[in-house]
DNA sequence: GGATTATTTGAAAGCGCTTTCAAATATTGT
DNA sequence: ACAATATTTGAAAGCGCTTTCAAATAATCC
């Protein structure tokens, strides 16, 4: 234990009385020397308060034990569970996570990919399945293994754990169908480089057309994520000629600004309007009237995530992860469309 | 370019006819090589594809180029927005942010703390200043650089980011003594091992002491955080014999339940009980009535803590940081007391 | 009990980079 | 132009660990 610099695993070879490839071996697989020595190693450790040094070892090990995690955002309720998740189930097993928030940008995607395979990241998760070929390509290369949230089957033939957006749109397209709806409202996510929104979209467009139904161009408002889109596109919704007696919410904030916006606006639901959301968080059966949703298994998401990578990590054979299922919540903000147009709001 | 294996510094330095310390050190502060042989090597890395390695690197300098962060929590809207900012501002500087979450444990984030410190980062945040001196010494021994979010000026002298909890609870309080209420209710968080719970519950106290008034123990409810604890809570408070004219969350969730709540109960706020928030998160200003609350600094806590783990890393003389402000918003929810108890919900 | 096989150990060679330190080259002053 | 000073370079020694590989020890078999 010369001078003050933190001590070595040679020093507790020292210690021991023992090589450092012994004590290597005790620190990674204590098993693999025998008790006697294991003894003496686990107490000079302890005198010494020896703390192996993470990147010596990941230089001569080639893995860092850090599992990296990019999400659209890290701000508001939705990505935050699976996050805290991922970490958790990967926490158990010794790694850390190493975090970063794209914006929903591709650019930023992108680069912060880029950017944790640098660090040397020894597995990633990201959200979606709609990234360059380049990105991927580097993935591929690297080999590092990956996993792509969110979406139930990657167009690009890459692992993803997640849920079918698609079905899960049609299944609340259908719970309005029957019960008689046929003009509907809908806002969407901005859709370029979302799959998730995208999928979301063609479910309800799958549904209706199944009723021979269709969607014009001023039915979809495309809007940033937020309760404050969801107010402005569901007045401009209400004010159309043709106004729907359902709004289909691709996001649960955009239901909560519905809502709230009906309440301003004198509209009773689902008296007047049905609107339903897509995630069910906490906020979706508080509300009144509560709302009608779809739940999606958002933690299952990050805990399954980490197991799978983890799985992949240690060699395991895995089997292809099979897509989450969903659940529609009927609540109160659902109900058959009113007899008649109602006039006015008043 | 021998093997398939990645290129190293060797190889780049040998395709561009220099020794590795130059391509280290154009690596690392280009402008101490020369213009030309720059240029030789800049191509070589390009050609070769050259990416450093991490973990090489941080054993040679002993740095990683990682900062730590360890949130209470990542599910929820609080921490996240932090998060974000946090991790972005580092970003901009070529550090990765290593994340975890303690669930408000107190165990958890020393072992979450003791774990970064193990994986190397190169310093660390934290969110409030209850800690073990055992965790505390580790930080100052291993000499990392560490602030400590969302308080203003610690107990344990050491350097922290945030507003002044006590202040901004004594400012609502101040807000609703000024409107005439002399009766109140305190829905607190968990106050073991928070000081920002406990600094909030303080202020109140602080606040109505001056006005000779205290809070008996049926007046405050300590619970865990979430917006069904305020609903809990809130139902708890008006059945009480005196029941508060006013009703004071140390959380927004606190908030939004007993607003909720106050709803289903058919008592109308404000007019016959005043409700305010802490936080000022989306939904308050979208609910009705709005949510008086107070404003808190979250992105720019985030941001800031960045900033100034960065200047220490630098080595800049960095001056002790100062509280952050926060602003009390007047909204609907708060109004005079009832001129009289009204008698029942109904 | 002695030969075989299985298990533990230690020596030594890296992993890929940074960083002295001194030598080489360029710049400045007179 | 020549010394004196400043800047740029390369050789070499690590940073602290893991991992062959072969030697040493223990366990097993007939």
């Amino acid at each position: 234990m010369r001078g003050d610099r933190n001590p070595t695993l040679g020093d507790v070879a020292r210690a021991a009385g023992v090589s450092p490839a012994t004590v290597s071996r005790f620190l990674n697989r204590a098993d693999s020397v025998r008790a006697d020595k294991r003894l003496r190693i686990h107490d000079a450790v302890e005198r010494l308060r020896y703390v192996p040094h993470a990147a010596a070892r990941a230089l001569a090990s080639r893995k860092t034990r850090m599992v990296g995690a990019v999400f659209p955002s890290l701000d508001g309720d939705l990505f935050g569970g699976a996050l805290e998740a991922f970490q958790k189930e990967l926490a158990r097993e010794g790694y850390s996570v190493v975090v970063a928030s794209s914006e929903y940008d591709a650019d930023q995607d992108a680069a912060h990919i880029r950017n944790l395979l640098t660090c040397g990241v020894d597995a990633l998760l990201v959200v979606g399945a709609v990234r360059s070929p380049q990105t991927l390509n580097l993935l591929v290369e690297k080999d590092v293994p990956f996993v792509q949230l969110w979406v139930a089957d990657a167009l690009n033939g890459h692992p993803c754990i997640g849920f079918d957006n698609q079905a899960a749109a049609e299944h609340v397209t259908d719970h309005l169908l029957m019960l008689g709806h046929r003009r509907f409202g809908v806002i969407s996510g901005i859709l370029e480089g979302n799959d998730r929104a995208q999928g979301r979209l063609n479910g309800v467009r799958a549904s209706l057309a199944r009723q021979g139904l269709s969607l014009a161009d001023d039915q979809v408002h495309e809007m940033p994520f937020g309760a404050a889109s969801g107010r402005d596109a569901f007045s401009l919704l209400m004010a159309s000629p043709e106004r729907p007696t359902a709004v289909i919410c691709g996001s649960e904030p955009f239901a909560y600004g519905a809502l709230l916006e009906a309440q301003s606006m004198g509209l009773r639901v689902p008296d007047d309007v049905s609107v339903t959301g897509f995630d069910d968080m906490w906020l979706a059966s508080q509300l009144s009237p509560s709302l009608t949703t779809v739940w999606t298994p958002r933690r299952e998401m990050g805990r399954d995530a980490a197991r799978y990578l983890l799985a992949k990590l240690t060699g395991k054979a895995v089997a292809k992860p099979r897509p989450l299922e969903t659940r529609l919540v009927v609540r109160q903000s659902t109900a058959p469309p009113p007899r008649q147009t109602p006039s006015s709001c008043a």
